[in-house]
DNA sequence: TGTAATAAACAACAGGGTGTTCATTATTAT
DNA sequence: ATAATAATGAACACCCTGTTGTTTATTACA
């Protein structure tokens, strides 16, 4: 557990420290980033970064834990009600629902979850958050999206076409503008995972 | 263009350098390899390496530009006929065998294709096969998959969507050992693809 | 097979980022 | 006002980079 109650300029300085981050990201690509960039961008000593992080590594590491637990969080909320939806009379309002307020989750975050899921972004990210949408999907609890019972394909690949699809919708979302509102991407999403992409895209009546 | 006949020096220098890259990608990943690694691995003085790459990442780009070539021309040769499939009586036989196809490229070039996809390799890369995978599917070529006449959704979205689902099961497929066969693998995505997620789950009639 | 061409190896270089340490200064909490 | 502590600044050895010039080995070809 962190202390509960951080020094004032404790927190100025990781402000500032993922302020110029995000920023960074954006003109250089997180590849390309030194430890130097991060700190004259946040116009802190060197020194002063590695009292709080290990490497840029670790920094990133710590912002998207942030995430994944406030998405941790949101799924615990509201997956299981989608599951039971689903299951007792496949009606499709409830994961609607789920879906705007993941939307919404992502649009108040938009300026790092930019970046982070960005062409020039970070890998490691990107591989956890599928892994999370793989988990949350398939995963070990018996109260997945994907039921062994029925399928028509393997699991473990029905879970990465919808995880990753997921992921792309909303990477194509940030990388556009974000100019559609949460309902209407959940709009989207749900109708090309429940009818399919063919008959989303005209193809099959 | 490059020199038709390139020295036998040059070539095994090359092949060495590629195999350590690869080698190298696996066991610490991508972001972590420096050029050192690469010449130290393939047994090969640092100065060498320089002659013929810029640094790692004109080396990455230089392999990728040859699988990318390889798409372009599989795609090219095949995917006017499943358009034209489609329009026609929406038959799904054609991109079926397109995929088969992909699958057989994929599983010749699995130990690169493996690293580079996988959650340890490269983002650019990652990148370009999305970027690719989009205009293919979306581009502004009259040809494509996504017309916007009868779409349910907004085509970029929908074309994001396709195009991520069918990567991520592509490195679904490599990370899990491609156990599976080209065919079995394009019976998975056309599966879901034409009848849609939801169905291929069991939760649809 | 001998020879000219040239790739690879070797060595040395300045330059820049890293991660650490320590003394000094500034800010915060109380 | 003061004690605690965070931030600064400077210095350090270390490692990797990208380049250059020289020497050695291999290759292509006549």
């Amino acid at each position: 557990m962190r202390n509960i109650n951080p020094d004032l300029r404790v927190i100025r300085t990781k402000e500032s420290i993922r302020y110029a981050l995000v920023e960074l990201i954006n003109e250089k690509g997180f590849d390309a980033i030194t430890v130097k960039d991060i700190t004259t961008r946040a116009r802190i000593n060197r020194g002063t970064f590695y009292a709080h992080y290990q490497d840029k590594f670790d920094l990133m590491t710590r912002c998207e834990e942030e995430i994944m637990l406030d998405m941790s969080r949101l799924t615990k909320q509201n997956y299981p009600s989608v599951i039971a939806a689903l299951e007792i009379d496949s009606q499709t309002l409830t994961p609607f629902s789920f879906t705007v307020s993941l939307f919404e989750y992502l649009q108040i975050n938009s300026g790092f979850m930019k970046a982070v899921l960005g062409p020039r972004g970070d890998l490691s990210f990107q591989t956890r958050l599928k892994k999370f949408m793989w988990e949350t999907l398939y995963g070990n609890n018996p109260n997945a999206f994907v039921k062994e019972e029925n399928l028509l394909v393997p699991g473990q690949y029905l879970a990465a076409y919808m995880g990753t699809a997921i992921i792309g919708v909303i990477q194509q979302w940030l990388e556009s503008g974000g100019k559609e509102s949460p309902q209407e991407m959940a709009r989207i999403l749900t109708t090309i995972s429940v009818n399919g992409p063919f008959f989303a895209a005209g193809l099959k009546k």
